[in-house]
DNA sequence: TCACTCTTTTGAATGATTCACGATAACTGC
DNA sequence: GCAGTTATCGTGAATCATTCAAAAGAGTGA
């Protein structure tokens, strides 16, 4: 749908695939799609494919920086169409959703900080853990 | 070994097990243990068990707070004693070495800020990537 | 269009973890 | 110390997400 990802794919030097533009489309619409999420949307839009071969693209993409990978605790992986910034993810521990949280200041708060002596930092995960906004709703009442 | 630890579990309602006394053990020696390091340990200090078993123990360990569980992308999950501080980790992309970073500020460095309208922040995980002190000398003599 | 190479597909396999249930050991009161 | 109750352990199988391998298929440049 979009030529922007045909040209995203060019940029990285990735053949351009029906496959992989239907990813890219998934997680355009479903940020923090799992790879079966994923699997389920392409099979959902007519395109049956299988886990495998999501798993493989979901893969391709992430190490050419289209897409970034990362692991909740306890949830098969997730994805998410890489942004430059490096926002950061608050996970609920009731329903499971997640949520983008944005840094407010440009650079990453906690990438400044404290790492061992020697350490030289390349990136830093930050996950908030919680109860999200219709939870806690939903807890508060119940309690 | 450790009286400690038995009143460890007293106090969270748990029975008194020579399992779990081993684990912690293993623990208190073996900080960021995964369950097949813990299991190794264990049957390396005589007490053959299973993996399976292991993982129980642990489970039960870090559902009534005594262990903190955290999951290192790509990883297997590991476990650490838990202290009060909610320190962080730094990961090494290289050797998957994991070290503790204390705040060095009495609080969570991350916790206080920018969490979505609405959500209830419990826990706030901070994992660094990058290299460690030992990688980045090796990347950098080979380089 | 042709050939070359990258991708996908299919199937099986791996690794970490969980489940179920009988056997065992720890706590309680006597 | 002893028996009863019940949490916990151990064994086995099972699940889930993911990876691997090889062959078929599709994209790219000439």
């Amino acid at each position: 749908m979009n030529g922007t990802d045909v040209e995203l794919l060019r940029e990285r030097g990735l053949r351009v695939t029906q496959g992989r533009l239907a990813v890219l489309d998934v997680l355009a619409r479903m940020p923090h799609a799992d790879a079966e999420a994923v699997h389920r949307a392409l099979a959902d839009s007519g395109r049956g494919t299988s886990v495998q071969s999501v798993h493989n693209v979901l893969g391709d993409l992430t190490g050419a920086g289209v897409l970034r990978r990362f692991e909740p605790e306890r949830s098969p992986a997730r994805y998410e169409r890489r942004i430059d910034d490096n926002h950061h993810h608050a996970v609920c521990s009731r329903c499971g959703k997640v949520e983008d949280v944005d840094c407010v200041v440009g650079e990453a708060p906690c990438l400044h900080a404290d790492a061992p002596p020697g350490f030289a930092v390349q990136s830093a995960d930050v996950t908030f853990v919680g109860l999200c906004a219709d939870c806690t709703g939903a807890d508060g009442a119940a309690a």
